[in-house]
DNA sequence: GATTATCGCTACATAAACTGTAGCATTAAT
DNA sequence: ATTAATGCTACAGTTTATGTAGCGATAATC
């Protein structure tokens, strides 16, 4: 599935998680995903981009509207994750 | 966050995904994820099985509780998904 | 009770992906 | 005009994944 595909790849649930807060320049963005390699964050932003996630402006990447949603399915799994990193 | 840097390695979701329809045997669940290599598979469900995500019995890998409630979380985001791929 | 099959898994050479740093071209402020 | 910040590319070095071969162990078959 392509969806799997991108998300399985490092970095990708980062910069989505990243962009959740609002819109961040490019050199924001690397900074906030512990100063990611410029040529991987690139790679990423493409994909997410034709992909209708992700888009650009002159204030910097944001997420589309289905970026937004897919930003609420990585907090959903967030929310679990919080639950399951309690477990004795 | 430990579940998205595992999460987001490559194969990983795809494991996840394979064992939610029963438990395999490591190399049905090989060549159900197209071949992976069995070095690397073994790495993942190495990571799983430390998360408390898979087991492994005589029968073979399958999911734990947690494992399947994570389950339940990637089909929310495989039904997502679905939309998505049909945007315009 | 040897033999054949299947199993989980490791070894290892090759290939692909990621990292870290330097820096170019462009635009924005001074 | 100069300085500063931006998005982004280049590239060498390192890490990670691939693909294949095969070992040791257990299970069925003859």
């Amino acid at each position: 599935m392509q969806l799997f595909d991108v998300l399985g790849k490092r970095w990708t649930m980062r910069v989505l998680w990243e962009l959740r807060g609002g819109r961040l320049s490019f050199r924001e963005l690397r900074m906030r995903c512990e100063n990611i390699s410029p040529t991987v964050l690139n790679q990423r932003i493409k994909s997410l981009r034709e992909m209708d996630i992700v888009d650009q402006c002159k204030t910097g990447y944001g997420l589309t509207n289905w970026g937004v949603e897919l930003g609420e399915q990585l907090i959903a799994l967030d929310i679990w994750a919080e639950r399951w990193s309690h477990r004795k």
